[in-house]
DNA sequence: AATAAATTGTGTTACATTTACACAATTTAT
DNA sequence: ATAAATTGTGTAAATGTAACACAATTTATT
């Protein structure tokens, strides 16, 4: 082993994990009430310290499983935050990820017994340090990559309908969509495999159930689309 | 002051700066040839520790000055990357920016006194610990941005003529694109100025000599645009 | 002084995508 | 049976993209 750098500040590494999820109708978000200090009592992003022993996915992984129970999980560095004075406790640089759940498949036990809530996006409460920025920068980047790449279903159960992926869209959004080209727009990408189902928690005509060519989803997620044209950034 | 954090991990955090140009024909890559160990004598991003005193951003730009001299630069932050063996002396965690600067503006003579030297991108050497993937990666995320937002001209002097940025672009891309349409596309954001001028290096047809309309590039900068809809992504 | 070679600026038509709509079918409650 | 809500599909106009042609400018050459 070669010697150590010298003269250099070593400084702690904290991970904070974004945790999306849809309801049906909102777009929500998972939070943690503190019961530890500092900020105790005040709301916060679910987070922890970067262990030695693995890598900042890792610990992402890590952090997002102690409060949810989950693993693969659609998850994506945003950026690191590095305010000198982000913590008062102590200088800290967080890296921070958002992660996509399917809001039905979480423990919500676990979450519970965590102090985690979660909140409808647009009531989010006020949040500890730089939360409240690394919050609405995830917002900004799941519109930006939701609209170019087909993303949304991460959200969803394995089998949806075509106007559930159409509200998610507008909750992401904050906007109205046209249900007939929206329509057109998703089945023209070749992503959905039609289940033969229909979807029974419906008071009106149900609507056919669908659910990912996973095959097609893998290979071809990077391709650009434009699902979301007249949203204005 | 508050009581520290206890039991955690301290780690080391690096810079990293990759440093696009280019000089009319290729797009380039500013790199190092180290003469300090580790890794003495090989090839790598131009780096540093982050300091007590810095946050992220003023210790990129700190890099980025050390070797160029620039300020004021297009920069933005790539991603940290952390994996546990990334840095054989020890356990480092860098953060890593990229920046567009115009290549014939910087200080050449200063980045040669640091052993810094401009290689077409395409011909680009192996590079130290993970420098390969993060230039990689930092190429993925300019052509990405690049098609969506009018982010070339970072890399062209102030007065330039659309024949030139084409090139840039199909640099770039490593592709051809076709000069009406492209003109058209460019003409049509209303970004551009005539300056009146024409470019007087040129054996045949001058070229009109535009400049960035500062003030709408500054407020439509993240407005979607199509720059290069035919690229395979 | 005319001509060739290279490059630049602009126009035009066919094709594809997006937008803005209308109507018929399904399901439950009345 | 009928009304109300929702879902699936269709179509014409407007907009944007792709593919291509021609005239104008500049220098070097004859």
């Amino acid at each position: 082993m070669l010697q150590k750098y010298t003269h250099d500040t070593r400084i702690l590494l904290a991970i904070d994990c974004i945790i999306f999820g849809f309801d049906g109708d909102e777009l929500k978000l998972l939070l943690i009430k503190r019961n530890f200090e500092p900020e105790k009592g005040k709301w916060s992003l679910m987070g922890g310290f970067l262990n030695e022993t693995e890598d900042l996915e890792e610990g992402a992984k890590r952090v997002l499983n102690e409060l949810t129970g989950l693993e693969n999980v659609y998850m994506e560095q945003l950026q690191a935050f590095g305010e000198i004075t982000r913590d008062p406790v102590e200088r800290t640089v967080s890296v921070c990820f958002f992660a996509l759940i399917n809001i039905h498949a979480h423990d919500s036990e676990l979450s519970r017994s965590m102090n985690g809530y979660w909140f409808n996006f647009k009531d989010k409460p006020d949040l500890i340090f730089d939360h409240n920025k690394m919050v609405n920068m995830a917002l900004s980047q799941l519109r930006y990559k939701a609209a170019l790449h087909p993303l949304g279903f991460e959200l969803l159960p394995e089998k949806f309908t075509i106007p559930q992926l159409q509200k998610l869209y507008e909750a992401i959004y904050d906007m109205h969509l046209d249900r007939r080209n929206f329509s057109r727009k998703i089945i023209s990408t070749g992503l959905l495999i039609d289940t033969g189902e229909k979807n029974e928690n419906s008071a009106t005509k149900k609507a056919m159930l669908y659910q990912l060519d996973a095959e097609k989803y893998k290979n071809n997620f990077n391709d650009f689309h434009n699902f979301i044209s007249d949203f204005k950034w």
